[in-house]
DNA sequence: AACAATTATATTTTGTACAATTGAATTTTA
DNA sequence: TAAAATTCAATTGTACAAAATATAATTGTT
């Protein structure tokens, strides 16, 4: 038997997986001299959008839950880069916020998407094609579970 | 200042990222009863499809360092499903190849594909320009760099 | 043959992920 | 309104992965 469904080649997983790693690698160098490491770029990202975020909010945009967020958060506000305080109304909720500190990063973080555009040998429009196929694949999957807590 | 380039929805890295993470989390009801992880069971896929290996063609293969596969493959060959052994020719060289536990494995890992196939939502066509797009960055990242071992 | 450079793997450290609990706060229901 | 159920975050524990660094074997050069 060859098992023609156990080849690599015919797997989708896999170039997922090793194209996410080498990605985040290739983010490395460039988010270094912030001081944050890719997770924590995503995640500042967020929160840049949204001024302030509960660590559920934030879970759920980035796919993350709190025992990845919790840790990693403490470090940002370590670094001075978020405050961290329980909301007044619910206090089960731990509003996150950028800090003056965590906005002068953005405008250093600003050049990392510029530096990195250069980098993939992709076009504009298979990269518009390629974003298009991977939220399908993320929305169908949170559409599955109905919320994202669900999941386990 | 707004920074439209640093926003979540304007990232490639972000839902391939994500993606990739959801994939895997999807994979390990599936993986846990043969007792892999989803990198084990890239790394068997390989092992199975070449039957004996060199560390060093693996990690070329799957894009992985001798730092993730060490310790990785000493659990395989703990759980009895590789052979490692030195090299005769070079003894840098490390072999692993797949045992009898290892090829029997192999049958129960058959299915798994198969059932992980009805899971996503998204076409075969889909599929295809997927992973399509996904080798086009992993090729033009391995010709960048000439050979991924200069990647660090 | 001696030395430097390269290659291959191993080790260490840090970060990330998931699962299972806990405890507190809130909402629902009886 | 009291009790039960739910929600949210934190914590604990374990496991895995990635990067940097170290070590050992080989090759190339003079």
């Amino acid at each position: 038997m060859d098992f023609e469904q156990l080849k690599l080649e015919n797997q989708l997983c896999f170039p997922l997986y090793a194209a996410s790693r080498i990605i985040t690698r290739k983010y490395k160098p460039l988010l270094d001299p912030l001081g944050l490491t890719y997770t924590q770029y995503i995640v500042m990202l967020a929160l840049w959008e949204r001024d302030s975020l509960s660590v559920n909010q934030l879970g759920e945009i980035l796919w993350l839950d709190s025992g990845t967020l919790t840790p990693l958060l403490k470090k940002l506000e370590g670094q001075g880069l978020v405050r961290r305080s329980r909301s007044v109304q619910d206090e089960r909720m731990l509003i996150v916020e950028v800090t003056d500190l965590g906005w002068q990063l953005q405008e250093k973080a600003a050049e990392v998407p510029l530096k990195m555009a250069g980098c993939l040998n992709i076009s504009a429009d298979e990269g518009r094609l390629l974003q298009g196929l991977l939220h399908k694949i993320m929305e169908s999957e949170r559409e599955r579970a109905g919320s994202w807590t669900k999941l386990r």
